[in-house]
DNA sequence: TCTCTGTTTATCGCATGCAATCTACCTCCA
DNA sequence: TGGAGGTAGATTGCATGCGATAAACAGAGA
């Protein structure tokens, strides 16, 4: 017989996931950026385990799509070029749409107490600490997510929402990710309110907006192969 | 710098890699039930590889939400709740119709051309070879995804395609999954004719149908825990 | 100076071994 | 008979070591 089916699988347990979860953590916050490469022995030295562990966890963060792994020449944080920056968008935004429908009319009192405090929060903090008002709407996001109570979605929703800061950390402007407090608000009524359609489309535009602002002007100069590649057509190497 | 992008990573190359697909595709094509153990070294001798390949291929299904991994008990094939496979239709729906709405009106005559072709097979195949029209039907919606170009969709599409299936076997009534070829055939002239909300309307609705067919009845008998979760609820242990 | 080629070195791919943990069974006691 | 406790076996968690691969470098020839 199949095993009980684990609770809410709490803060890892394994070596492996603790340093899976961190390496997570590392990429999407920046602490490193994209194409870095990612040497086993030196991120078992830093963590204090094996090669074995750190390979796992690098394997597991290619799943991800956050990193790119490449055989017998190791890992890479991920650099998606900005087309694909865009597909994940557009991937984000029907997820979490789905999400927003089924959450709306669904939000018991308690709960809409907690997103309302949250949203406070995001509001308070945006003009301070920039970098603690990124990871609070993420957070939004997510909590959202965990809300639906949907496996796959909170997944998934957790996966678009990492990748998509790091497009954002990689092409976006500067102050693009702010402003994201009232439109929160927004959402959030429209939910407790049980107006599904309007949460739903609140929320596209709110991602879309996101999306637009950072991604629509195609300099990022972060990224030399965006630059090169319309020299490189026009160059004959034979 | 970081290393070029690989092209588009064809056969898997190392033993892991291998493995991995393999398992995967054991597990979605059922030949590897819901629930089952997975042993590492079970799993090793049949590939004729080490415990560390099976170990590390179980780590990335784990990510990829195919195999449940429980700490120090070991790996099992994901045995979704009944309820878990409603949200990955639910999850399915909401990509799919992304993935029409990207595509409406962007179809070349030659693309529509294969796409009419695909959809006369399966026509011609529903009322013969059952099992080979559903792999056709799942095939259909697999070559939409690909034809956004959009790598993290096809991912995602892909990846709930396969669950979706897995979930028909465990829950799906018999001829369940069959019906499609009308309905994408209904797709496929909106998507070329370019009437976009029509199209992700159609499509929607199609993907409705097959869950609600086939997933209303909440009588499945393989899995005993959707029984016994009813009369444990009544029960005192202490 | 440029290119081609042989060598070096850093890193990965994978197998194996040992300690830790869980499961199952068996014994003992009420 | 039913349950508690303890032991043996199986299986995982993790570290380490060896062979293989590819990038980096150096030297020879043009």
């Amino acid at each position: 017989m199949a095993p009980e089916r684990s609770k809410t699988k709490g803060t890892p347990r394994t070596r492996t996931e603790k340093v899976h979860h961190a390496l997570r953590s590392a990429i999407i916050e920046q602490r490193l950026a994209p194409g870095v490469r990612l040497p086993e022995d030196t991120i078992g030295e830093s963590f204090g385990t094996s090669r074995t562990i750190a390979r796992e966890a690098l394997g597991r963060l290619a799943v991800e799509g956050l990193v790119e792994l490449i055989p017998n020449r190791g890992a890479f944080v991920a650099n998606p070029s900005l087309e694909e920056g865009r597909g994940i968008f557009v991937v984000r935004r029907a997820l979490e749409r789905a999400m927003v429908l089924e959450l709306a009319g669904r939000i018991e009192s308690d709960i809409a107490a907690r997103l309302h405090e949250m949203v406070a929060r995001e509001a308070a903090l945006a003009s301070h600490n920039e970098a603690e008002a990124i990871r609070l709407a993420g957070e939004f996001h997510l909590t959202l997510a965990q809300l639906t109570g949907n496996p796959l979605l909170i997944r998934y929703v957790t996966e678009t929402v990492s990748r998509c800061s790091l497009v954002l950390a990689m092409y976006g402007r500067p102050h693009s990710a702010d402003c994201g407090a009232r439109e929160h608000a927004a959402v959030v009524e429209a939910l407790i309110a049980g107006n599904a359609e309007e949460a739903a489309e609140l929320m596209d535009r709110h991602l879309a907006d996101v999306a637009s602002r950072a991604l629509l002007p195609a300099r990022a100069q972060k990224d030399i192969r965006e630059v090169l590649s319309a020299y490189a057509k026009d160059i004959d190497l034979d």
